[in-house]
RNA sequence: CGGAGCGUGGCGCAGUCUGGAAGCGCGCCUGCUUUGGGAGCAGGAGGUCGAAGGUUCAAAUCCUUUCGCUCCGACCA
């Protein structure tokens, strides 16, 4: 393709929108515009990207024997009535009516298109499994679309379903998944980990998430150096120490605390370290109020307590519970509300806890005799620096972006939308089905996070837009004539290449050629005349090499081949 | 949803307080010069100042309403 006939616009400066740097990037590159907030268009360059990576994601797929479909983007209300997730998804959803008044929404992920379309016909267990993906564009109405493609409101999504007679061959097509989506990321020359995943909102029992380490990242990761173990925070546990110093258990005696309604704040009146404080939260149920009680130096994961109550639809209880003062609650005494302990809390010899009064706390409460809490489990996050929960080594936190996440749903929606099949003695079950999803643009802005410098992006060469770059500078019509040669070469010998032959200041095309990442830049100006040798920069590395002609084509090919084997 | 801020040419911004001819830089078009890391000079095109209503002789500027966008927060009850 020569670059004086493709739309790039690119941009000096940075747009204001732009708040991280594969958002600022793609921008200046002319790869997308916003349309709307959340909402963007890809220009040729960007799309080829996009190309590129759903590629990678059929050819690993279909190697691991997933069938290609295309379903709808609009559903009727009907199916996610059926699966309950019509009230259950809430906001996230777009929801329309057409002319005659009936309901629909825009797709914000398709398992009860999938499950219908299948369970009609797919009856005998002789049929299972199936597995099928599509490459679709997905709608969720996110709370605060950010970051450009990072978080979008309308995005490019690989999702796949498989259905099971039975969990091992589930288990059988998890591992294929896990493995597919392993080549996927390597081959899209990504820095990734999986990690144990919450399952959330979805449903199911095991899920892992793919990570994209970088340190813009959304995510925080917890893993151990030592063993391998790796889980999102959401999910992560720990080994952790208990109370250290050792302070002896004062008096049972309320303390005037007015107005410290903070863990911060009654550390430095009580002169207590975290370790001897409950901290307390109100939660509202689906049906019941709860308080849940954490160290003061932990903090509550909600996901963690949203599994241990198998209640989804928990959220912090703004409101207040009856007469119950903000800020000055405790689990001891008769308040009528369930109370869900830490184990670490049950380990605390006694502590300090809000006096259910106002500007009163009280020392001295010791747990399982000043309280009995209704459940007991972890409901604390795990930190940086913590004991890893397998072996001797230490947790570390770092950064990442979600870019697949691959879960066990087992049977929630085969129950809940009627998906059955008949095993051998005619007996109808519940299909077990596996989910798995791969954000597609997602993929595309994290490459971005991962791989750029001040100048630009530094596409990894399987997804970058073309391979080689070819810089003609000056007037000069012998340049341009050799020029030509080089790009007619290289195209007749199956390389992806960009020829720069626009009628551009060198400056310009050498910082345009660094913004738009093409990993190998080939320039061919006055120099080449004088003295007969091409000079090529390998963009990732920012190194420079001088080729005869004739070793051009040979160096060029060694170079994506060798790149591409990894 | 709570808080803060911003809407002025394709992009980045000034002008708004104190009403009085819509400006600057980048980009774009034409010409000449220039040509190895975002050129120089000269000329030029392009704007319902987010929208609606109001005040006024006069509104980008003041008032009211509304729409859009961005950031922070939404676990320390």
């Amino acid at each position: 393709m020569k670059m004086s006939q493709i739309y790039i616009p690119t941009l000096k400066e940075k747009p204001t929108e732009a708040e991280t740097p594969s958002h600022e990037l793609l921008l200046r590159a002319g790869m997308i515009r916003r349309v709307a907030a959340g909402i963007y268009s890809f220009l040729p360059l960007g799309y080829r990207v996009v190309r590129r990576v759903e590629q990678i994601i059929r050819e690993e797929l279909e190697k691991a024997g997933a069938q290609e479909v295309h379903l709808p983007l609009l559903h009727p209300a009907e199916l996610w009535k059926e699966s309950g997730r019509w009230d259950e998804m809430g906001d996230l959803m777009v929801k329309l009516k057409d002319r005659r008044d009936r309901e629909y929404c825009i797709g914000p992920t398709h398992e009860e298109v999938m499950t219908d379309l299948i369970r009609y016909e797919l009856k005998s267990y002789k049929d299972l499994p199936q597995n099928f993906y599509q490459i679709q564009t997905k709608v969720r109405d996110e709370i605060r679309p950010r970051f450009g493609l990072l978080r979008a409101k309308e995005f490019s999504m690989k999702d796949a379903y498989s259905f099971h007679a039975n969990w091992e061959s589930l288990d059988a097509t998890y591992q294929d998944m896990h493995k597919a989506y392993c080549s996927i990321f390597q081959r899209c020359g990504l820095d990734y980990r999986v990690v144990e995943a919450d399952t959330g909102p979805m449903g199911g029992t095991d899920s892992h998430e793919f990570m994209v380490l970088a340190e813009t990242g959304e995510d925080s990761v917890l893993f151990c150096d030592s063993c391998g173990y790796a889980a999102n925070v959401e999910k992560a546990q720990s080994k952790v120490s208990k109370q250290e110093e050792k302070i002896a258990p004062p008096e049972k005696e309320e303390i005037y605390t007015p107005g410290v309604t903070t863990i911060e704040g009654l550390e430095k009146t009580m002169d207590l370290p975290g370790e001897y404080l409950f901290k307390s939260l109100l939660y509202r149920g689906e049906k019941d109020y709860y308080l849940a009680i954490v160290r003061g130096s932990d903090q509550l994961n909600e996901n963690k307590l949203m599994a241990l109550l198998g209640d989804p639809h928990l959220h912090l209880a703004e409101e207040g519970y009856k007469n119950l003062p903000a800020g000055f609650l405790g689990p001891q005494g008769d308040h009528g509300l369930k109370v869900v302990a830490d184990e670490l809390v049950m380990e605390m010899e006694w502590g300090v806890a809000g006096a259910n009064r106002v500007d009163y706390h009280v020392q001295g409460i010791i747990p399982g005799e000043d309280f009995s809490p209704d459940m007991i489990g972890d409901i604390r996050s795990a930190r940086h620096g913590e004991g890893c929960p397998r072996c001797e080594g230490t947790l570390e936190e770092i950064r990442g972006i979600e870019v697949g996440h691959i879960f066990k749903l087992g049977t929630k929606y085969s129950e809940s939308m009627n998906a059955h099949y008949l095993d051998e003695n005619g007996k109808a079950f519940p299909m077990i089905m596996g989910c798995y999803g791969i954000g597609v643009t997602r993929t595309v802005a994290a490459a971005i996070e991962q791989n750029h410098d001040e100048n630009g992006i530094k596409w990894p060469l399987p997804i970058a837009p073309y391979q080689v770059i070819l810089l003609t500078l000056g007037k000069d019509e012998k340049v341009n004539e050799e020029s030509e040669k080089i790009y007619e070469e290289l195209k007749k010998a199956g390389v992806e290449i960009i020829w720069d032959d626009r009628p551009e200041r060198p400056g310009v095309k050498f910082n345009e050629a660094d913004l738009l990442g093409i990993p190998l830049r080939i320039t061919v100006g006055r120099k080449y005349l004088e003295t007969g040798q091409l000079e090529i920069r390998d963009r990732y590395n920012n190194e420079d090499y001088l080729l005869e002609k004739s070793q051009l084509l040979t160096w060029v090919q060694d170079y994506l081949g060798e790149e591409e084997s990894i």
